[in-house]
DNA sequence: TAATTTGTTTGATTTAGATCAAAACTTTAA
DNA sequence: TTAAAGTTTTGATCTAAATCAAACAAATTA
């Protein structure tokens, strides 16, 4: 077990409630809230936040920075499961079995509010409003992992590649800076490793893609030129002949 | 839309309770849980219990029968996203959006409790106990998805099918009737949709386990003769050369 | 019972994407 | 500023699994 050094500071600014937090609370249950979530976390680039297999101890939303997750197979190997932005919360995965079943690193340096589990239980109680949207955020994890899984199981690469580009333009968009340019803050290795693909063939797609004027790459810098070009083909799903893993749509 | 014709009945014996319900509960509550869960619903072979896209308007606990759930892409075409079998919940996913994501379709006749929306929030307002047991059961589906992420981002054709067998018969196993046989409600076309692969696929490799005495196929009936090798299988990731998708583990 | 549909196996061939290799470019460290 | 390490691109080759094809078996239906 690897202890990260992490400086850790207590400081009211770090609001939970407005990362995460739905509207409609009473400013009495705000003040509760923002009580209980009172301590701020810097990660480095590079450093792990939690563990799999560690005990499940806190829930962290993102206020800074950027995050990936990873599984790790028996021997030892990771493969990326998602990337995570700020406003976003890690760790729910660890509930179930008071395990995590991830890793989370910072791709970037960021800063995250802890949420420790007894104060989790103690504000689900109280304010059941909170676990209510903690509930609806564990069914939005739910729904994304089963459009990744949708992603890896039935489309080609330059699909895979496409719906990669869009989805993390759209993330961006949602964030604020409406735009059509994108900063990758992973690899190409690690968005392979995301997408069940090689480093080079994700190379490969956005050179390709390039090429067709679909988009400009300059290095980690990524132009949508033609993004009605980007969605047919993250959509074009009626290749020639691809039977693989595909079921008719079968009406009763 | 298709209104499927089902059978709906009320009905005292449905116990919510007995099917997955956390233990710890005062008999008060018990009876509480009861009330609210009193509505039956028989499915038929091959039916529709909802759909993608459906307003979410209950959670389903199956109490007989079996299950499998498909993600719908754009062009129509379904891919198998799990399997799932009595005292499991159907429609965890619908929370998030108020929609479902999945289709669900019964496998065999099967049987299911209603848990109306409404009743499920005031539930969860009036017995908290069970609203953290239903984050609990959200938790666990987000790991399963996140297993099953890494078996389609990182696995060969024979460790998947592997696993699959092992993943099955534990869950049999853990269900009551301890054994190495296993009956497989599915055909190879969804069992080679849920694992990322064509039926043909699927097929050789259990004729390839069969040759090598690993496993005995008997049309559905699949018996396991030496667990130690498929799990070897299963865990085989020392592929000479297998690099895709995969990152080194880093030590920080 | 035969006829038809649906599901399964096995073989031959093809191909998308992995692997191998090497050069070029970026970032960090010294 | 150079050196070293890490990252990206591009090309040549290989292979696991898809596709195509056809026979066979099981389950439904007539």
């Amino acid at each position: 077990m690897i202890e990260v050094k992490r400086s850790e500071t207590t400081c009211s600014a770090c609001r939970m409630r407005d990362l995460c937090m739905p509207i409609g609370l009473s400013s009495e249950q705000m003040k509760l809230i923002d009580q209980m979530v009172s301590t701020r976390l810097k990660i480095q680039r590079g450093e792990l936040l939690y563990q799999s297999w560690q005990k499940f101890k806190s829930l962290y939303a993102i206020r800074t920075g950027f995050f990936k997750t990873t599984l790790s197979r028996s021997d030892g190997v990771e493969q990326v499961s998602n990337f995570y932005v700020s406003g976003e919360l890690l760790g729910l995965d660890g509930i179930a079995t008071n395990q995590y079943t991830c890793n989370a690193y910072a791709l970037e340096d960021s800063e995250v509010c802890v949420l420790h589990v007894q104060q989790f239980n103690d504000l689900a109680i109280d304010v059941h409003i909170f676990q209510q949207h903690i509930q609806r955020i564990m069914s939005h994890e739910i729904v994304n992992d089963k459009e990744h899984l949708l992603l890896l199981g039935s489309m080609k690469s330059d699909a895979r590649v496409a719906t990669f580009l869009i989805n993390s333009l759209s993330r961006m968009t949602t964030r604020g800076q409406a735009s059509d340019e994108l900063i990758l803050r992973m690899t190409r290795e690690e968005i392979g490793s995301y997408l069940g693909l090689t480093l080079e063939t994700v190379s490969r797609t956005f050179s390709a893609l390039a090429k067709k004027g679909i988009i400009s790459v300059d290095h980690r810098s990524i132009k949508i030129l033609q993004p009605r070009l980007l969605h047919n083909i993250a959509e074009h799903q009626e290749q020639p002949n691809c039977r693989q893993a595909l079921l008719k749509a079968h009406v009763c």
